[in-house]
This record gives C-alpha cells, sequence and structure tokens, in this order.
DNA sequence: AATGAATGAGTATTCATTCAT
DNA sequence: TATGAATGAATACTCATTCAT
C-alpha cells in the first residue's frame, strides 16, 4: 500500500456540495444533529474538515442545506403521485412513507426525524418549522384540491382533515424514532389512514368492523 | 466572625438523589438535554459538581435517573383517574395532557420532550423507548379493563385502539416540540380523540357531521 | 522515571493566579501578544489549557490580568522613590527605567512594550490607553509636587514637562523594542533627561556644552 | 456568449509585484499584521491567492516587501527637502511626519506602526529594526551635513542630536498608536522639537520662557 | 460525604500553503 | 502564468470526569 494519500482531486462545487450534504445526512441519521460534529462530517464526506468550509459558512449552514435537501425530497415523494386523484395521492404517500420507514436509514425520515428532534439550536429550528410548514401545505393543497374535484367531502375543514392524516404520518415518524417500528410493522397506521380517508371520501361511513371485514 | 459559608449537610441518599433529580428535569426544561451541562446540574441542586458523581455514575446516569421519574409522573397521571370508567379515564388522561402542553414549562412533557430530541446519545434512547412501552402498557392496561367491563368495544384490537389513542398525545408533542401549537390550538386533537372514542363505544358510529353537530 | 506525570497539587486560588499571570508576561516578552497563544500560556504556567479558564474567563482577561500586573510593578517603581524631592524622584525613576530596559526580559518593561505595540485587540488597546493614562498622572502628581515645593520652575507648563520626560522613556522602550538598544546604551537618553530636569529647575539655562563639561 | 470573468491578463513581473506590495499595505493599514491575511491581500490586489505565491514565498516575504515599499516612502520623505539647509530639512521633515500623523491612514505610517506592533514574528521585526536603523542612517547624514556647511554646531554629538530628533517622531507615532493624541494635538511634540534646534543652533541658548515669549 | 480545582479530549472555525487544472 | 479548491495544523474555548483535600 502506498504512504501517501492521494490529494482530492478537484469536484465541480455542485458535486461537491451534493457530497457534503449527502455526507450531513448520513452523520446526522446515524448520529443525531447535536452528535453531528464537522469531524464526522468531514470524515463521511472523505474530504479535509477546511473543505467543509468552502462550501459553507459554519456548521448550521450546512445542517440547513442538508434540510433543505430533505425538503427537496419530500416534495418529490408528494410530486411523484401527480397525475392521480386527491385520495389516491395521499393514499400513495402514506404507502411510500410508511415503506421508507422500514427501511434502514431509509432515505430522508430519519434524518428528517433527528432535526425534528434536534432541539432549540439557533436558527436551526426555525428552519424545520418552516419545513414543516411547507410540507404541511404541499398536503392540504391535495386535500383541497380534492374537494375542488368532488373526491373528498367538502364539509369536513382542510386543514384539520389534514392534521388527520400528517398525525399518523408524524406517529410513524415518532414510533421509529423510538425504535418502536412495531406499530408500523402491525399496520396500525395503514389502518388509521384507512379509516380516515373513508370518513372524508363517504356520505354515510360504516363502522370500523364492517371496514375490517371488507 | 462566623463563616457565611454554610457547607451542606449531609442528607439521606434517596433525599439527595431526588433533590438532583429534580433539577436535572429543571435544568432540561429550560436549556434541553444537550446544554444541560454537569455544571448547571450542580448549581441548580445547590451541591457541588463533585457531589454529583457520589450518587451517579455519569451524566448519562444522572438523565436516566430524570426520565425514570418522568415515567413516575406519567404513571401519576395515569393513577389519577382511576375509579372512573375506562372510557372516562382516557378522555381525563388526555384532557390533562392537552392542558400541559399548553403550559409553560407544564410538568413532565417538556423535558420529556427534551428527551426524545437528545438524540441517539448512547443509552439513553434505549432508556426513552423503554419509558414510552412501559407508558404505553399502562394505557393498553385501561384499554383491557375497559373491554373487560363493556364499556369498550370487545371486537376492537387493543392495541390498535391504544396505539391509535397514542397517535393524537403524540401529535400533541411533536406540534409543541416544532413551535406549532396552533394545532393544539384549534381542537383539532380534542376533535380526534372524541371521534375515536365515540368509534370505540357505540355499536354503530355516526357520521362526522353528525358528531359535529351533536 | 516514572510514567505518570503527578497531577498538579492544589494551590490557593490567588497563587495559581499570579502564578497564571506571571506566565502571560513572559510568553508576551518572548512571542508578542499576537502569538501569546493560551496553549503557550499553559505550557508556560505549568497547567492545562483548561486550568487557566478555571481562573479567567477568557484570554482577553488573562492579558488585562497581565497588564494590570505591569501596572503594579510600574506603581513600585515610581513609589519605591517616595520620601525624596521631586526632581531626585524623575532621575530615580528614569535611571531604574533605563537599567531594567538593560535587562534580559528586565522585569515589566518589555511585555509592556509588546501591549503597546499588540494592535488594535477589542477590549485590549482601551485598557492599554487606559495603563498609559494612570502611569502619566503618577508621573503628573510628582511635577506638580515638585512645583509646589519650588523645585521645579512654575512658570512652565506641567503635562507638556511631564510629557517630555515620559517621551524619552518612551524612546527608551521603543529602541529595546526595535532591537536598537545602542542608543540606551550611550547614555543619549540619560543626557537628555539630564537637560530636560536641568531646564526645569534653573531660572537661567546654560548651554549644552557647558552641562557636557560640568 | 461572452465570458464576464475576464483572466487576468499577464503582467510585467515588477509591476504585479508593485500591486501586490500596494495591496498588503493598504491592508495592512486598515486591518494590522495579524489581520493581513492572505486572502484579504489577494481580493485588495485583485488577484488569486496562488498568485501571490508565485511571486513570494511566503506571506512574511509579502509583509517584508511592503516594508521596505515603506522605507521607499520614508526616503522619499527625506529627499523631497533636498537642497534646503540642514536645519531647514529637520523642520520640514518633522512638520510633514506631524501632518501624516493626524491625517487619516495617512501614508506610510500607519502600516509602519501596524509592523511595529506586529510583535516578534520570526524575521519580521529584525528588518523592521533594520529600516528603523537606515532611516536614521539618513536623517544622520542631514544632521553631518548641517555641521559641515555650519549650520549645525559642530561640538554636539551627531548620532546623540539625530537620536533627540528621532525621539520626537517616536513619541509622535507612539502617541498614535495607543491612541493619546492629545500629545501631538497640543503641540508639545513641535515645542521640544523648537527647543532641540534652537539649542543645536545657536551658541547661546536662551531658557524655555523666553522661547515661549518668542 | 462533600468539595471544587485540575484535567485533556473535544468543539467549531481560521488560514497559510500547496498543487492539479 | 494564473487559478482557487483542498488541506491540516493551529486557534480559543467547553465540559464531563477525577481526585487531593
Amino acid at each position: 500500500m502506498s504512504s501517501r494519500q492521494v490529494r482530492n482531486r478537484r469536484l465541480p462545487p455542485e458535486e461537491r456540495r451534493a457530497q457534503i450534504v449527502d455526507a450531513v445526512l448520513r452523520v446526522v441519521s446515524e448520529h443525531g444533529v447535536p452528535s453531528a460534529t464537522v469531524a464526522r462530517i468531514a470524515a463521511a464526506a472523505g474530504v479535509s474538515e477546511g473543505t467543509l468550509y468552502v462550501y459553507f459558512e459554519s456548521r448550521d449552514d450546512m445542517l440547513r442545506a442538508a434540510l433543505e435537501a430533505i425538503f427537496g425530497e419530500i416534495s418529490d415523494l408528494i410530486e411523484s403521485s401527480a397525475g392521480m386523484s386527491a385520495v389516491e395521492r395521499l393514499k400513495v404517500i402514506a404507502q411510500r412513507h410508511a415503506v421508507l420507514m422500514k427501511t434502514e436509514h431509509g432515505g430522508f425520515v430519519t434524518p428528517w426525524i433527528e432535526f425534528i428532534a434536534a432541539g432549540p439550536q439557533v436558527g436551526l429550528r426555525e428552519a424545520i418549522a418552516q419545513t414543516q410548514t411547507r410540507a404541511f401545505d404541499k398536503m392540504l393543497n391535495i386535500v383541497e384540491m380534492g374537494q375542488a374535484e368532488g373526491t373528498i367531502r367538502n364539509d369536513l375543514d382542510a386543514r384539520r382533515l389534514t392534521w388527520q392524516w400528517y398525525t399518523i404520518m408524524w406517529a410513524e415518524n415518532v414510533s421509529s424514532l423510538m425504535g418502536l417500528s412495531e406499530y408500523i410493522d402491525d399496520g396500525h397506521s395503514g389502518y388509521s389512514l384507512d379509516l380516515l380517508l373513508r370518513d372524508a371520501t363517504h356520505g354515510t361511513r360504516r363502522t370500523a368492523d364492517e371496514i375490517a371485514k371488507s
């Protein structure tokens, strides 16, 4: 083996940034935000600590960029169901979410949760709340389109319905965060979601056991 | 001249431990887990840093003890409704939870969230998951008692029902964690809970708008 | 030899502070203020870097404390001539100053110069100017006492005279700072001082060569 | 499309060096030596950091070159008075110096002080001392010419007289360095200089108050 | 038992220098 | 020749833990 590490060859700026952001997400997934140190990030990205500061102003800047990247993936997940009816979209998104939750380090979700749980780091929590709000608004938009196209009941409050739907996603997130994946595995969240969507679409609702039998 | 510096008089070990644990909870509430430094805990407890290590093996040990204390408070919250019917108990517990969430530094909830938010610190997150499971089991117990006494439908899966109920509590926690308390304020969670409990107690369920009108 | 360094035994706080301040002065003398790093200070004091922060809030705090210590030595130098007449005092102080300048790392003077030359470090330059002003005022006080007791001419402006005297001290300082001690060695400053004091004390002044011959 | 980024056109080496040295002086004036970073120098010179190392071996090398440039300006200041009598030259040079001290970022003086203030950086302080010595020798030369032409008393030691004159200049520098400009503003230095030059030119010297009245 | 001074590994960030392009 | 991305050693400072008192 050679005794000298070859100097990292030059990379296009955007590629390097992406490489670092990716490293941030991996480190946050594994260690959580408070323990996502620049030393670990540099090691994960395969660059020196100094290099991180060529592309980012500060550690917070790196974390914000990672959060933004997650929002991009969330947007992609939501957008990927475009073309279906609103109810179908809600179902598909939830399904894909559940699948991601069960996957080891599945995509954006684990780091997202860590961000949510990151505590009151200056500037970061604000950014997280904003991301949440933007994601929520995207979902709200789908619900309102559903009401417009008549597939979702108009007499229901759109924000409340979105919140209920969102709640179930959060429960999955928190379960995963705390290592209580049995609740996801047992299909509880899927059941709850089903219940919610039927309620939102039918004028007359069946009892839960009727649903279970069907 | 008298020495103003009264040396901390010896205290029964358990009393001293309790004093320290209480200090940990106060510090965690105010600063979050990452900033709950040993120095701050010592100051809050009114003892020296060295003394902390007489009663605890490490900072993590202190945090775990504090988490345990929180579980005690959760248990108390649940136990406090003893004597009522199962359905009443679920309602009362949820109400008290919602009230706590809206209170500034409300009891155990703020530090609990901060613990969840602390990231996968060695040993700590495991302890959190265990606490969650034990709290869950206590709630499950109430549901099963409700089925035994006939106030909750027997054809429903007890774990699933408990999970649904628990989900709503979590949604409140997470909303609070992210500073999105509007969802609690707007009563979304109370509405969801109502829906859930009516469904669990009635043979024939009404539609959501019927409930809303009632 | 033993493999383990013995832990530094506990020291009375004031003694430890003095030990650190002394280390700061030595490091500043040798490396200058900008290169007086906490690592070097810790090494010079024979304590760990962490210990420095037990006794001082910041590196700037250490530097300010060192500056204060210098002012104490300057005061001592000035006070040490108490009891003599004003003119005698000015002479004695200047003599002792010149001796210090020629001594290797002689007392406070070398670090003082380094402080003066330290550049616009936040908070430090202000402290330096203050120290200078206080030292100046002490000297001014001697001059005014000389005028009161009649040994120094009353028709001269006390501030101006002090300035002139002070100027000569500075010239020595700067010469030393730049490694141009030959000018001190040659007695130029002593000569200038002599000239100044004769002028301040005699109604009729002799020419410089008359002085030289005497 | 035209590339907006005009690649720095090749420049004659000496011109490029001068461009960089000028940038060093501007940066040192504004930020002081310790904060005259390579990045800032590159930005001020309008070249890349790498280019600096084509023309200079190290940052210290750049600083030394800048110091050399200052000496050039000092020489110019001294030379600019050529043609006058020695005494006139000393007066004129001192006047111009005092004016420079009062000017914001006045010419070479600010960076010069900053260099003195830079602390005993390897190689740099030595260079400063050398610059001082050379400047001193130039002044000494004027004094000796004055003695040769008979306008300055021959019985005075030329080095001593030059040192006295130089001392007053230093006092101005140090005052400015410490933000104690009252010394300059109140005319103390001008007074001292006057005293010195009269003493050097007249066979019989008047007392200070006679001078003051004249 | 109680203390708090002492420690040293760890933190984010800066910056002179190198070198592939 | 000119570039600027990449580096890594150095910076001031923090803090959980130890241990002599």
